[in-house]
DNA sequence: CCGTATCCGGAGGGATACTG
DNA sequence: CAGTATCCCTCCGGATACGG
């Protein structure tokens, strides 16, 4: 057997389903920001700012359907909409520090690699001109 | 529950590409099974299934690239290629398992929520049939 | 058995223009 | 200010075929 009695979750579908909800480009950026505190939609344009108005739209509306965030409209001139965490959003939030906390404590490794590999690391599998010369 | 001195990473940029590639469709699930031990390419192929060889082919490298894994040849006929985790692919996986709990601790609450949002959880910006009368 | 190269359809996502 | 609709283009990723 193997290093040990890990079970391999076998619930695959729902697991990796929430990863594309976390995976996809901006959910977590919108999360992390909206971690700060209530944020209005053009306030979190600015702040998410590579994020185009319909992906903003689209993720809040990903979220607030999967509820992560909540929408509240406040019918004034001109419109207010707050967007704010759930406590479901909050857990999500910390779950996903883990992961950036990881990211940021391994990205030196991670680009270290990367450089290896792409220089000559790869001479394993004839990926590399075989031009192994030395001479 | 707010958050308060939450600082915010600012690092966005690292923390979104290590995302990309843990949120990717296939990365995961690769470093799950490969948590069971070291596997063989057809080996891999078979387990996560969904996955096509080319799909395989590239995850791994990707993997591979960023460190997380290690390539090894032997050179035999027919050659045999074993894929196992790196340190730093575990500890990955360790990070990883921890959203995969939460996924599948809150996947009913999610779930539930989108069914309400689907239903008519939406009426508040008007995306619903607006065939109601004064407001 | 392991991997690469090519073809090709479809989802993702940006830019822009318009509405309430 | 907040949101929707359209266009359009890129890249992802599956199927297939071929090479070591």
């Amino acid at each position: 057997m193997s290093p040990s009695h890990i079970h391999v979750p076998a619930d695959c579908g729902t697991v990796t389903e929430i990863l594309s909800r976390v995976g996809d480009k901006w959910s977590v950026q919108v999360v992390v920001q909206l971690g700060g505190g209530p944020k209005r939609f053009n306030e979190l344009r600015r702040i998410v700012s590579g994020i185009s108005q319909r992906m903003l739209t689209l993720t809040l509306r990903g979220l607030e359907r999967d509820g992560l965030v909540t929408r509240t409209v406040y019918p004034t001139i001109p419109p207010r909409v707050d967007y704010q965490l759930t406590g479901l959003g909050c857990s999500l939030l910390r779950t996903v520090r883990g992961l950036g906390d990881w990211a940021i404590a391994n990205r030196e490794e991670i680009l270290a690699a990367r450089r290896r590999f792409d220089a000559g690391g790869a001479d394993d599998h004839g990926t590399e001109p075989k031009h192994s010369d030395a001479a």
